[in-house]
DNA sequence: CAAACAACCTTTTTT
DNA sequence: AGGTTGTTTG
């Protein structure tokens, strides 16, 4: 490879000279496939970019490597760090992820398999109220008439089909068993999606997955010339891919084999998504003369702390070994705190923080990590009664909230008057219209094929009606930009939103950063894709991102939404057996893997601190059980590496010797 | 008969 | 806090 000169070949040489052998390694390789095993905090990512970096100044074009991420934001992360390294250059590499890349190409060359140039994205609620619909209609069925799954539980089970490649009766079996009598009920349920995708021209997030795969598959013109034209792929979290972008990247790399991935089987946490961890272990067969490299020396967290996430992820049954070491020496052994109730795990977690603080540490460098959204609800009451400010990561998308996809809904039946689901949202948002009168309008709409026309040419019902007609006559997509859409959408809508909300006025803010987010965009469609499909920043996700990169609040996170990152000191609430793991993995052996993998995820993003705190004597209705073991991944281990105390009822701790019986 | 309202229940993780 | 279910209201 010859690099053509550089200003900063020099900085860029140096830089090289501070990864260790194997980053090197994986930095310098060549062509051919490449599996790097990245332990937790072994500098994965500064390998990825000192990779991308080294591609360009060898002399690759940059839109010709495509770096697939988990995360936009992991994406662009890499690009602005490798920029740095080399220069600009870097600005044009290719990156998302699978699904945005997918959105891309289906845009390009979806024609080649019959997909309609106008396909809307469906987001995972989009998809969720259309089987709602769906499932409505099939309860009045008598035939049917036996309880069905609810509407979650459903699109969970059909997007599981779809992604682990599956017959839906299988999955059913497997997964759902005591919905097996309702099999008939749950096919025609799950055919009737399928149609109305279709007959919509809607693509799930799933779809996106597997019509690009097809395409990729049944068109070989549009293979070439796609492989061709990314000649580099490095894919980031290889773990967590399912088999559908698995078989895309076989597909992708068909022509020349530049694939590196790079990943952690002991990482790998999503599972429930069809993520299929033997990809990783597999990846060697799948792509015979791969050559291996181990990143296995830690620079996070110090000796005590990775001697007991060696230990943990050690009982994890199927894995590539590794072990992890570190140069840091010293450090204090990580504590197991045993707390009376929930409220004193959450006092003692606010009072630690507190001391921390004091101690000079940034706010920002101290994480609470939990498994669910739920469990830091009285965490959060006590933050705010210390006034420690915190934001929180994970739980639900903000641009999932009501008051979003109501905004949203106006615009999309703007950009396709048949959106059926759109439609029916607006039209419910109206006094007195429910969805009775909403099907019959929709009908209305689509027999006099007019779209909006259809409406505007409807008798009035009512006031509401008119003003929903006044709003759509003011609205002129050829003529108006996006936001002017917006501000006349959100105009309408105010009224709408207060008598809807208790809290309208926080979500009033959030609609004005909505209106912000518009104005980024010159077509109401890619606006409207966007918003499904990596769902800008907003509310307080926006606030959020500018404050973790100031360092100056404390995170609440969810453990799978702390992947990637660290923190000075961790804690890790609700290490209660049957939290965490969670009661409904037990009976799964896969699943209580999966439950192992995601507590070392957890424990790892520690680089100094690190306390699993646990309240014993949790009542647990739904099996009228108590719970108060810590959780099985860390029972039982050495009290020399992880020393246990008893919070005291002035919250003090006191150091608990013996293993208690029992 | 359809819509609005009130009372429950049940809550994993997310592109 | 949300969705689901059952009940009341228009």
């Amino acid at each position: 490879m010859n690099a053509p000169p550089s200003p900063r070949a020099a900085t860029a040489a140096a830089a090289l000279d501070s990864l260790n052998e194997a980053q090197r390694a994986a930095v310098e390789h060549d062509e051919g496939p490449l599996l790097v095993i990245a332990g937790a905090g072994s500098g994965k990512t500064r390998t990825l970019t000192h990779r991308v970096a080294r591609l360009v100044a060898a002399g690759i074009p940059p839109a010709a490597i495509l770096l697939l991420t988990f995360t936009r934001k992991a994406a662009q992360e890499m690009i602005q760090r490798a920029i740095r390294l080399l220069d600009r250059r870097c600005e044009r590499v290719s990156g998302g992820t699978f699904h945005s890349f997918a959105h891309l190409m289906l845009r390009q060359h979806g024609g080649a398999i019959g997909l309609p140039p106008d396909f809307a994205i469906l987001d995972r609620s989009d998809a969720e109220d259309l089987i709602g619909l769906i499932r409505k209609e099939a309860e009045k069925r008598p035939a049917h008439g036996r309880l069905l799954p609810r509407k979650q539980t459903l699109a969970d089970l059909f997007s599981r089909a779809v992604n682990k490649g599956r017959p839906l009766e299988e999955t059913v079996l497997e997964e759902h068993a005591h919905f097996a009598d309702r099999m008939d009920a749950l096919k025609a349920i799950f055919a009737e999606y399928a149609r109305r995708k279709r007959e919509h021209h809607f693509v799930d997030y799933d779809d996106l997955l597997v019509l690009f795969r097809r395409l990729l598959a049944e068109v070989p013109e549009v293979r070439r010339r796609i492989s061709g034209a990314y000649r580099h792929i490095l894919v980031d979290e290889y773990q967590d891919t399912n088999r559908i972008q698995a078989d895309i990247l076989d597909l992708l790399a068909d022509a020349h084999r530049n694939l590196m991935v790079v990943g952690d089987d002991s990482q790998s946490v999503y599972a429930f998504r069809g993520a299929d961890f033997r990809n990783i272990l597999e990846f060697p067969r799948r792509f015979p003369g791969t050559r291996v490299i181990r990143l296995e020396e830690n620079y996070r967290s110090t000796q005590p702390i990775l001697d007991l996430t060696n230990l943990v992820i050690a009982r994890a049954r199927e894995k590539y070994a590794k072990r992890l070491f570190t140069r840091r020496a010293g450090g204090a052994p990580p504590l197991l705190v045993e707390a009376e109730d929930e409220n004193a795990q959450s006092r003692w977690v606010v009072d630690r923080i507190r001391e921390l603080l004091a101690a000079g540490t940034a706010p920002g460098e101290i994480a609470v990590l939990f498994r669910a959204g739920y469990h830091s609800f009285d965490l959060e009451i006590e933050l705010a009664r210390a006034q420690i400010p915190f934001v929180k990561v994970g739980g639900f998308k903000f641009s999932e909230s009501a008051h979003i996809k109501d905004a949203l809904a106006h615009l999309r039946v703007l950009a396709n008057p048949y959106d059926r689901l759109s439609w029916h949202r607006v039209l419910t948002l109206l006094e007195r219209i429910g969805p009775k009168h909403a099907e019959s309008i929709y009908r209305g709409i689509v027999n006099a094929r007019s779209g909006v026309a259809g409406l505007l040419a409807l008798p009035s019902r009512n006031d509401e009606i008119e003003k929903l007609k006044a709003l759509f006559r003011a609205l002129d997509p050829q003529a108006m930009s996006v936001a002017d859409l917006g501000q006349e959408v959100i105009r309408y809508y105010l009224p709408i939103l207060r008598r809807s909300f208790d809290d309208h006025p926080r979500r009033a803010k959030d609609l004005e950063q909505l209106l912000g987010i518009m104005e980024r965009y010159r077509r109401l469609e890619s606006f409207l894709a966007d918003m499904a499909l990596e769902p800008p920043t907003l509310g307080v996700e926006e606030r959020l991102v500018a404050e973790l990169e100031a360092k100056d609040r404390l995170v609440l996170s969810t453990v799978h939404s702390a992947k990637g990152l660290e923190w000075h000191s961790v804690f890790v609430i609700w290490a209660l057996d049957g939290r965490f793991p969670s009661l409904r993995a037990l009976a799964d052996e896969e699943e209580m893997e999966e439950e192992l993998r995601l507590m070392y995820v957890a424990m790892t993003r520690a680089r100094e601190g690190l306390y699993l705190c646990y309240p014993c004597e949790v009542f647990d209705r739904t099996l009228g059980l108590v719970l108060n073991r810590p959780s099985r991944f860390i029972d039982r281990i050495p009290r020399s590496l992880l020393p246990k105390c008893r919070v005291d009822g002035q919250g003090r701790l006191r150091v608990v010797k013996e293993e208690e019986s029992g």
